[in-house]
DNA sequence: TCCCATGATTGCAATATTACGATAGAAGTT
DNA sequence: AACTTCTATCGTAATATTGCAATCATGGGA
């Protein structure tokens, strides 16, 4: 049926998955890591870096602003995409605590 | 075309969407957290504790295993699931090392 | 105004994912 | 052996994702 059935889950566990979900494809992690890197907001320059047609790269752009990682503001004729500062550390809260959960001393098989 | 172009990143960018591909559906998330809060391993309480049949409960499993950080023991007639200690923190290491490059004072935008 | 560059959107093809019923296999019980 | 229980796998249907060429939209220049 290919459709999630997201109603039987609790709001934190869809929450946890579509952020999880978005960063799972190699260019999204790729273009995060390349914004991080050039400190400064990069534009299409992703496009170059990265070996992705343009529509391609546009569409995971969009996908990573869908969950509010990213933020895009236009410049000109550019736009300029850079990581969303409160949204990055709402992640990296929820992701600490969801691996904190776990303590590793009753391992038992 | 549906086909990742998986060579054309690093293999920590594939590895760690993988990780997080693994993890990007509420399902396994619960999987996950059912695991840990029932100290002990459960088996296939889990089709009783989520609302999924069977058969989809098993191929998540699967899916879990596959990037193993889950690890299961036949038990008789049943299956014990638990979290495989080293992955887990392996895990926990490359997100914290991701999330960690960035550091929230060049937001320019 | 007419081009040019940059990005977003559309439309499509190929593949992947999600979910489940049905069935098969393995291990215990009677 | 016959039966039950638990789990994995197969087959299938519905939907989602990935990737790109082509096109649209916008904001500079010439």
């Amino acid at each position: 049926m290919g459709l999630t059935k997201s109603e039987i889950f609790s709001k934190e566990q869809n929450k946890l998955a579509s952020m999880m979900k978005a960063l799972g494809h190699p260019a999204r992690i790729a273009i995060i890591q390349t914004i991080i890197k050039a400190q400064a907001c990069i534009c299409g320059d992703l496009v170059d870096e990265l070996g992705l047609a343009q529509a391609t790269i546009s569409q995971h752009l969009k996908e990573l602003k869908s969950v509010g990682i990213i933020q895009g503001t236009i410049e000109g004729t550019s736009v300029c995409y850079c990581i969303d500062d409160k949204v990055w550390s709402q992640y990296q809260t929820m992701f600490d605590s969801f691996f904190g959960k776990y303590n590793s001393k009753a391992s038992c098989c």
